[in-house]
DNA sequence: TATCGCGTTGCATATTTATGCACAAGTTTG
DNA sequence: CAAACTTGTGCATAAATATGCAACGCGATA
């Protein structure tokens, strides 16, 4: 399915550097998704990623066209990906956007979240159980998509 | 000069949204500068501009990426000492340290490590599990003694 | 002056990315 | 149920970007 791709991608894009739509053909493709680069095409559009010296980047938190902060938005534009430990959960952001997206969830009194703890880059979000958690989790990878 | 076009490139990307080498082309002859699309193309590099949804950008608010120290080297200097809590480490560091410390860690991509959240002398360090935790600390506890 | 070295550029072209079109699978509408 | 529409994709190819190579301009040196 195009949306779990665009997770992987996310994924890969923050575990090291991507220079071309086919080396990120090829990552993908050991991962199970096996694509042509024209998709790739289509789903960098999608996401809006940013191509530099670096090779692709998520879009950057600061500057940029249009914000208003509701969660869809907020997660949709610097969330990267949630990961599960037990009773927490650890959600990668683009780096200086942190701070901005535990607020969102916060304001949003969600029940399943105890609390959160922003770094730079990382929300911690702690939740009454694992139970909590992974039903959280969901509904945050869904919110990733968006 | 090429300096002077490179400022002028810089000039016309905070006017308005650039969306190829060849519109830049035509800007800049506009403008006096009359070079070919591959000139740029090397400009484009130099400047180490970005490349997005909305055209042409220049790099991200406070510059260079990757040349930080090496964890072994933040951590014999500013690591105090590490303790664990199930599936997390607390990780002691001089004060003031700490985001440097956890910056140099998350950059290391360690594969244990889910994420980071530092203060100001501690860090926090997230892990899968109780397991990886354990293997974990032992490398940190190696570095602090190094 | 002649020659060298170095930085910059254009040209031609290789490489990379975007897109028009067609089609398959799923959804909605009549 | 059938027709119309939607969504996601590949294929072929257009469009955009990067680069090997040769050449030019200019200052330094013999």
């Amino acid at each position: 399915m195009k949306n779990e791709r665009h997770n992987a991608i996310r994924q890969l894009l923050s575990e090291g550097p991507v220079v071309s739509q086919d080396q990120l053909r090829r990552k993908l493709a050991r991962r199970g998704f096996d694509v042509t680069q024209a998709t790739l095409s289509r789903d960098i559009h999608d996401l809006r990623l940013y191509k530099g010296p670096n090779g692709y980047a998520v879009p950057n938190g600061s500057g940029g066209d249009d914000d208003l902060p509701s969660l869809d938005d907020v997660f949709a534009n610097f969330g990267l990906a949630v990961q599960q430990a037990t009773n927490q959960l650890v959600l990668r952001t683009t780096t200086g956007s942190a701070q901005p997206v535990a607020a969102a969830l916060d304001h949003e009194h969600i029940p399943e979240v105890l609390g959160t703890i922003a770094g730079d880059d990382t929300v911690l979000i702690i939740c009454q159980d694992q139970k909590h958690a992974s039903s959280l989790r969901h509904r945050l990878e869904d919110l990733l998509e968006a």
